[in-house]
This record gives structure tokens, C-alpha cells and sequence, in this order.
DNA sequence: GTGAAAGCGCTAACAA
DNA sequence: TTGTTAGCGCTTTCAC
């Protein structure tokens, strides 16, 4: 069943069908009657791959993010995919399992190449090759956003974290508190985000006169046996931290899980500070009394999703580009202990 | 850059391209290597679309589940992608969010009627409308396999659990153990899996002759909340039962949550059978001593994508189609209470 | 308002 | 082995 089917069954042209299929004005109301109704009763449905290929729009944004299964992500994409397909369009989404490899490759898969847009969440490889595995969409006029991966100045739109500002704030709060011991554990995923929340930590710790252990500074996965395992290591160590920056939800809950485990206790014993990613993750650090600190997640993603939108209505071709920095919120809770008192 | 661009460049016919691009036998090793280079120096992208059309294969695999962020759904998905890429076959991931409207209208979308074959673990349309849906991916002869969702003898293909069965072990594992107040908590996804579960449990307690309580018969959602609310509830009952089967992982952790809170301890206090739908899970149980029935996530996934691969390999019309059934399995651990000593 | 017809970029007979 | 060419089904000028 094709539309030359259907414009035969309504005696019209093709063209007529593609107007009504379209939804294009000049179409007199009894014409688009009939053909509605032979398509409904055909039960026709347009081929997307003709419809693409001849008006070279598919209607289709790709979102890469490094893996499906973390609540950053899976509420980044929950709701980017209900707001763009509120904008008529659909998304594909696709992860790199934080491999750099993967997501390189990604770029010039067939889903990409065909899609009218992609936002991208991974930050695994290099600027130089970026930039060349964005060029044919750049040809296209295709709009890019990367998120949580900082581009040097006007090579394309990002929107990130401020994480040297966030760091910075739990620093400064276990400062106030009188702690001088700060440990953090920390990921490895990505360039951007270790990069800042490592140079926070650092800088703040210097400029508020704070010694640095290089032995406090912990480096693992982003996973909850991170969290447990360098914990630990920092428990039993001589000479132990009095506070652990935990630098994801992961790494936290394990984090806690460790501290408990050596019979101590949260915000007393040790301080923790965290970082809920999502919502659900605020859920559960509240419970918990977790001071943490707060990314921007829902914002990111109705701010990546309008933009998208909005640079595809528009259509036009782009001169400059964007970063945008949502600050990093610091919520106070218990788990802070006053050495001073 | 198209492929006529190619074969100008590499003086060849675009035949001889296509031929190259498809890793055709029968194209001399030098003129490949010619092809290849050009391809390789003009960093020339097939167009996908154009090949899908005229070739009538897009060597995608749409999936189909209701929601992506349960670990049952993780855990699948993660496998039948990997396992679908080494196949050659791209995966779509789409989600139902549980919505039948959803559900049904996915199986008119641009991606399904491209794909080559689809697999989908939602149930949440009546059997006289999926079949309507999925009429033209039968006349296209495309693969169709569903899970999780029982149809009627020689219907379409699909891969279910013994989901009475693994009921039946778990009541006669606490009927074994002197239980008699056996309370059930299930949610309320899709037609078969709620169903099966709920069969199991009635008919196994009636050949046991234990009384069914239907004030022990609790439905909510497959959420942790309902777990504890529903415990909660069951708990502060006049007569409360001494077992309870949490129909999946959420609920049983719900329920483990609400029965710690209510000072008593699983397997003493309280008996409690879970559900692990995913590794994940089993970690989680194992680590609780909580014994589950176990789902066959990993060998579903495994079967779903080999099947697949082997329909779109053979190509044939089919004639019939099949039904697998995977056992649950009881796992015993540390949770259900002797009530005989 | 409506129709005719020229592509979109690729594949796959068929010819050579 | 390689090239020619007729579609694949739809959109979109352009003409009427």
C-alpha cells in the first residue's frame, strides 16, 4: 500500500495525498475528507524512510549518554524524550557505556546521520575528534548540544555544571564546620566533570589554607563499590579524614554503607557530603539527612530539549554557540558534624 | 557526497561502490581497495534512508518494554542490544510507560514499520487489537516475538515464565513450613504476568487446602511503595499472616523495608518470599538471605536475540509459531521461619 | 486548489 | 567482474 494507492482509490494525485498526509493548508476540505478517509480505511501508513529521503527530515533527535541505568540519565532522558516528542519529535537513545570508542563510532551511525539533531551527555573523547566526527552535521545545519562536557569557547553549544563552584561550597562548608581533614572519592568518567570537581576541591582547599593529603584524594568508578571500597580505605587509615566529599549518588550510598559498616555514624563520627543527581536520589539523601549537592538535572533537561526545539524551528544557520552553567546548589542536612564546639 | 560522488572519484560505477560498501564478493581486490580509499579520504557516510528503501532491510530491531529503568528491563535490554549489535542489527529502544495507548500506538510508528523485527515485553493490549497491530509486520514477513505476554496457541512466538509454577513452589515451600496466613502482595502490570501469579498462588493453596484470606490478597503497583504500604497494612491487621510473598523485587523490598520498621525481623517474625528479576536483585537478596523466586532475565534476553537473529537469517514466511517457557526458580535462603519446631 | 514530474541516494536485476 | 538502469515511496517545485 502506497500513496499512489491511496491517490488512486481517491482519484487525486499523489501530490493531494502528501498535502493531506502533511498537513498542508490548500487543500480543499471535501479532498481532504475523501483521501482521510481512504487512508483510514487502507489503514496506509506513509513510509518514513521515502518521506526522509525526499524531504531530507526525519523528525528524529539522537541522545547519547554514557549508560541507561544511572538516575541522572534515566530522568535526563525521561524527560528530554517527552518534551521533544511534545514538539513532534521522536528520540533515539543510545549509550556509549562510557567507552570512548563507542561513542565515537556513534557518531557516524546510520541513526545519527539521519537525525535532525543530537544531544550528547558523553565526554569521552578528545576535542580534535569531536569536532571532525561533528562536521557533517554542521553541513547539514544540524543542531548539536553537549551537556556536562565543557567546549572551548563558540565550537558548539554546552550547557554544564558548575562543579568548581559546587566544590568549592563543600569545601567551604566543612571549612566553617572546623574540619580540616577533607577527604573526596571520586569517578573517572568523562574529561569535564573529574577535571572540575577535582580542581574545586583543590583550589578552595588552597585558598582557604587547607593542607591537601594526596592520599585523601580517592580514585575508583562511579559505582557504589567505589564508594565502599576507598571509604574503608580511608576509615582505616592512621591518621583518618574527619570528612568524605563524595563526588556522586553512587559513591555516597556507598560511602554510608562503609561508614555504618565500621559502626560509625553519619554527620557525628564522620562528616559526608554527597551529590544527588536526581530526583530520586534527593528522595533518598533526604531520608538519609545527606547534605549534598544538588545538580541540575530536570533544568538541563528542559533546557536541552527547548533549545533543540527551538534551533530546529528557526532553521537557521548558526554563527555563534552557547555554553550555558547551571550552578550547583549546596542542601544542607545532617551530615555535617561542628568540630568547633 | 553521495555514492555517485564516489564512483566518479574512484572511476568505478556506482555499482561497483555499492558492491564495496556491502562487502559483495565478486569486486577485484584492487578496485575494492581503490573504493575503500576514496570512501576512507572523502569520509563519505552511506545515506541510510536511501539504502533502507531501495534495499527493503534497515537492519533494525525495535524494542519494546514498559518502562527502562527497572533492573529486569536494564538487564534485558543491556544483553539483547550487545547481543543484536554482534548480529549485525541495531536496537531501538522504546518505552510503553506502562500505557496501553502508548503501547499501541508505538506499533504504528515510522521506527516499527521500518524495523526488520520487533521484540516486546509489554501486555498491555488485548490480544484482537495486537494482532491488528502487528498485521503488517506479518505481511512484511518481519520476525514478531513477544514476552512475558501468553497468547493463544499458535498465535505469534513468545517466551514466557512459569510464573504458576514458581507460585506454587513458593506456597508450598511455607506450606512445608507450617504456614497456613499466607498473604500475597502484587501490582498491576499488563494482562498475563498479574494473571499467572495470581493463579498460582490460589489454585496451589486450594490443592493444599489452606484458606485464602482475601484480605491477604493485596494489589497496588510494582513499586516499593507498595511494598510498604501494603505490609504496613498486612501487619497491623487483628490477625496478621505469618508469611508474605512480594510478587516482584520493589515490592519486596518495600515489604523487608515496612517489617524492619515495624520492629520484627524477616525469617523470624515474619516469613518472606521475593522476586529477583534481574542480577542485580540477586545481589541484593543473596546479600538479605531473602528467598525469591528467580526469574530467567539473562537466558530470555540470550533466547529472544538468538531467535531473532536466526528468523532474519532464514528469511522464510512461517508457518507456525512457538512457545517457550522458562522455569521460575526457588531460591532458598534465609527468610522463611520453621513454624513446625 | 490540484496535478505532473523531477528528483532524494541507493540497490539489484540484467547486460556486457 | 564491472557497468547500466530501473525502481524504492515520497516531497516539492512548477504549471495549470
Amino acid at each position: 500500500m502506497t500513496i499512489k494507492d491511496i491517490a488512486k482509490k481517491a482519484n487525486v494525485s499523489v501530490a493531494t495525498v502528501s498535502r493531506v498526509i502533511n498537513n498542508y493548508k490548500w487543500v480543499s476540505d471535501d479532498i481532504r475528507a475523501r483521501v482521510r478517509k481512504v487512508i483510514e480505511e487502507e489503514n496506509y501508513q506513509p513510509n518514513y524512510n521515502a518521506s526522509v529521503m525526499a524531504s531530507g527530515k526525519s523528525r528524529l533527535i539522537v541522545v547519547v549518554v554514557p549508560d541507561i541505568t544511572s538516575p541522572f540519565f534515566t530522568q535526563f532522558t525521561g524527560v528530554v524524550t517527552k518534551r521533544l516528542k511534545a514538539g513532534g519529535y521522536a528520540t533515539m537513545l543510545c549509550q556509549t557505556d562510557n567507552d570512548s570508542a563507542e561513542e565515537a563510532s556513534l557518531f557516524g551511525s546510520p541513526f545519527v546521520s539521519m537525525a535532525d539533531g543530537i544531544i550528547s551527555v558523553t565526554d569521552g573523547v578528545e576535542n580534535d575528534l569531536l569536532l571532525k566526527m561533528i562536521r557533517p552535521l554542521r553541513e547539514k545545519n544540524n543542531p548539536v548540544l553537549f551537556l556536562d562536557r565543557y567546549l572551548p569557547a563558540n565550537i558548539a553549544d554546552c550547557v554544564i555544571h558548575d562543579n568548581i563552584g559546587g566544590m568549592r561550597k563543600a569545601v567551604e562548608l566543612l571549612y566553617k564546620n572546623g574540619h580540616q581533614r577533607i577527604a573526596m572519592i571520586i569517578g573517572q568518567r568523562g574529561l569535564t566533570v573529574v577535571h572540575d570537581k577535582m580542581k574545586g576541591f583543590r583550589t578552595s582547599m588552597i585558598d582557604l589554607g587547607l593542607p591537601i593529603d594526596e592520599d585523601y584524594v580517592r580514585e575508583g568508578d562511579w559505582t557504589i563499590e567505589t564508594g565502599v571500597t576507598e571509604t574503608e580505605k580511608l576509615l582505616c587509615m592512621n591518621n583518618p579524614p574527619t570528612a568524605i566529599i563524595a563526588c556522586n549518588n553512587f559513591i555516597c550510598e556507598g560511602a554510608i554503607e562503609a561508614i555504618e559498616k565500621h559502626g560509625l555514624k553519619v554527620g557525628k563520627d564522620i562528616s559526608l557530603i554527597g551529590v544527588e543527581e536526581s530526583d530520586s536520589d534527593a528522595r533518598l539523601f533526604s531520608k538519609l539527612g545527606i547534605t549534598t549537592l544538588k545538580l541540575a538535572c530536570a533544568q538541563m533537561a528542559n533546557y536541552a530539549s527547548d533549545y533543540m526545539l527551538e534551533r530546529l524551528k528557526q532553521n537557521e544557520k548558526q554563527g555563534f554557540y552557547t555554553t550555558v552553567e547551571y550552578v550547583v546548589e549546596l542542601r544542607e542536612r545532617n551530615s555535617v558534624a561542628n568540630m568547633t564546639i
